[in-house]
DNA sequence: TAAATTTTTTTTGACTATCTATATAAGTGC
DNA sequence: GCACTTATATAGATAGTCAAAAAAAATTTA
């Protein structure tokens, strides 16, 4: 998939300009944008590389991260929480049904739903997929001084806030848990 | 394509779990991580939501803007730039050539080389794909007290190095240019 | 209860992007 | 000229995606 996910290709080489634009107010803005550039950069190649380690697709890994993530879940919420057509994860699954990373079963009170979980050779496959770069963050990241922490913390949540806008505020993969029927356990 | 690029899908709600944990030296960088899954996730579906507007797909989107960044560029240039193999470049040129978006152009002193470069249509196309998600962030950056974006230029840096660990330091978008023959102008 | 409607998932068919491997063409070194 | 390398293009295969339609089950309405 693939998709590649960059936004900020427009930005002006800054870097080039920066001996002349020094002063000018908006070289800070640019500056910005190309570190947003970079990063956005490092960790679309991060998913390629994990994804092809793994021999899964981005999108597979995706969905195997969010069920981890939440448990057993709905066909038609994971859809949402990776912004695909049920279409598309319906034949996603089935993929990774066969590799049997994950497993199906019908809802028992309203058997038109289908629930997904993780298999323990799905859990294995996820373990042995370390996220590179989530790890040197974190590892990178707890050396810092703590009051650098806090202000690379602040200021991330300040750019989310600045992007944000209008758009967005959807972010379903971090809130979709507990929409409908138990998540986990055998329930409904 | 849709290659989705999310990098990020692990990290726990650490929201859900603030009250808990607040003192925890972890939660600092969990929310760090959170956030920069929100930029990742505002700026995909950004680039998303431009391609459809513009009824381009996502990586010629992404050509064409390093074709305006760069002027006129070799496919294989292209191809590093956008992290695509040469044959899909190949292919993904065509597309664009169709719709007279671009043209090709043979080199002269080496006759193997294919110079790629932006046409006016193509311009307008690109013209015509405003960059919303660039665009806010710059409008509110602008806004903001000096020393705050100060701080957020810092700590965006400071990310980029947290990230860019062994990997990338390729980022070739920012300095492909001047690799050969004179890039511009109607040289060689 | 029967019929119509809605919801949830799957299937189908088409299209596109991408890759690997191969081919073509042109340059370089001997 | 010959082997080798480089730059691009083509061919074939795989996979991801979507829209539309089908299927199955629940809900509403009459």
């Amino acid at each position: 998939m693939a998709q590649l996910s960059e936004g900020f290709e427009s930005v002006r080489l800054s870097a080039a300009h920066a001996d002349t634009w020094s002063e000018d107010m908006q070289d800070q803005a640019e500056t910005a944008l190309v570190a947003l550039r970079r990063v956005l950069k490092a960790t679309a190649s991060n998913v390629k590389s994990v994804a092809t380690k793994t021999g899964l697709t981005a999108s597979q890994l995706l969905v195997l991260q969010v069920l981890r993530t939440q448990g057993e879940t709905l066909t038609g919420d994971l859809a949402r929480a990776v912004d695909l057509k049920q279409a598309t994860i319906s034949i996603l699954i089935d993929k990774l049904q066969e590799q049997q990373l994950v497993v199906r079963r019908r809802g028992e009170t309203d058997r038109r739903r289908v629930w997904v979980r993780l298999t323990e050779k799905g859990l294995t496959a996820l373990d042995g997929a370390p996220d590179l770069l989530q790890d040197t963050f974190r590892t990178r990241f707890a050396q810092l001084a703590e009051w650098e922490q806090a202000s690379i913390t602040a200021a991330l949540l300040r750019v989310v806030s600045l992007l944000n806008a209008e758009k967005i505020e959807a972010s379903p993969i971090l809130d979709v848990a507990g929409v409908n029927d138990p998540p986990l356990g055998n329930g409904q």
